[in-house]
DNA sequence: TACCAGGTAAAAA
DNA sequence: TTTTTACATGGT
């Protein structure tokens, strides 16, 4: 027997929704996808698992999301509201793209592609923890087998939440990964050094010594990712990735990425090759939106719009 | 079959 | 101090 609630949210436009999604086209239906446009993923909401689907329509400038929650408990006012704030928080809902238009009108290149891309909004992952994780899998290894490796630790330490016979995973907290051990961890296909890695930070965690969320309200972004790269296995890619995807932080470009350095070089250089350097420098016409404006390259590039 | 892919720490030079 | 190397694994 499922709780449901259906519920729409009007969000900030511009938005186009199927864009902002592509990133889970091909994800795993028990943990997180997008498919026939409809968003899918359980998440934990205060202490209740919800499985959160949300179905866009209307239009760019008009957009309008239809959300159901269903659940095994009862879905309280408080619940419903907390689901609506992460989905919000997710997909950045109430954030404005138009001053990132605005500041890019001068740079030729970019203009044109977020023109391609209006309504593109990067989702941020639900916590910031979560996006500590991903971006230690993702270290080095291709995006499609980062995400099947995040799919087994989903699986294999996320809480479950049965619906309709069907069992869903969400993203395992940080004392879920503290209590594992290094070769259940492993067994996902992580190497000996990301387990550890992975194990150490969530330990830090449940332990008091990290606390990422308090992270996303501090001032100084470049005093955060001191204290990240402290950490065994965070160096400043890690890092800067972590508060890019994980906490909002759209002004901070990891210019050390291979993938962000080509689609630089592939708009920008001709195709030349680039140092992480260069591409800061390039950055710096995207103002405060460099990471954003970076990822709006890669979605580009991946739908072959040319300039 | 190799080699590459959204790096990092440790070893070697 | 700077330059290699090991690491895991699915796709090409």
């Amino acid at each position: 027997m499922a709780f449901t609630e259906t519920f729409t949210l009007k969000p900030q436009a511009p938005l186009d929704f199927a864009l902002t999604c592509q990133v889970f086209s091909d994800g795993n239906p028990t943990v997180r996808n997008y498919l026939d446009g409809e968003f899918n993923q359980v998440l934990q909401i205060n202490d209740t698992l919800v499985l959160i689907k949300a179905h866009h329509s209307g239009t760019t400038k008009n957009p309008c999301l239809t959300i159901t929650l269903k659940s095994n408990l009862p879905l309280t006012t408080q619940t419903k509201q907390a689901a609506k704030d992460t989905l919000s928080y997710i997909f950045n809902l109430n954030f404005d793209l138009t001053p990132f238009y605005c500041e890019v009108q001068n740079d030729p290149i970019m203009h044109k592609i977020t023109q391609h891309l209006c309504g593109f909004k990067f989702p941020t992952t639900a916590t910031a923890f979560e996006g500590l994780v991903d971006a230690i899998v993702e270290q080095q290894i291709s995006i499609k087998v980062a995400r099947t490796i995040e799919e087994r630790l989903a699986k294999r330490f996320g809480r479950k939440l049965k619906i309709n016979n069907e069992t869903y995973s969400a993203f395992p907290c940080a004392q879920a990964l503290t209590d594992s051990s290094l070769s259940d961890i492993r067994e996902c296909g992580l190497s000996q050094r990301k387990a550890e890695y992975i194990h150490n930070a969530a330990e830090c965690i449940t332990e008091g010594r990290l606390d990422l969320e308090a992270m996303k309200t501090n001032p100084d972004p470049a005093g955060i990712i001191r204290v990240l790269d402290e950490l065994r296995g965070i160096g400043p890619w890690t890092a800067e990735l972590t508060l890019l995807r994980g906490m909002q932080r759209w002004d901070i470009l990891p210019a050390d990425d291979f993938g962000i350095r080509r689609v630089i070089s592939t708009y920008y250089y001709r195709g030349t090759p680039i140092k992480a350097a260069d591409a800061r420098e390039t950055a710096k016409i995207w103002g405060k939106w460099q990471g954003l404006a970076a990822f709006y390259l890669i979605l580009a590039e991946a739908k072959g719009i040319t300039v």
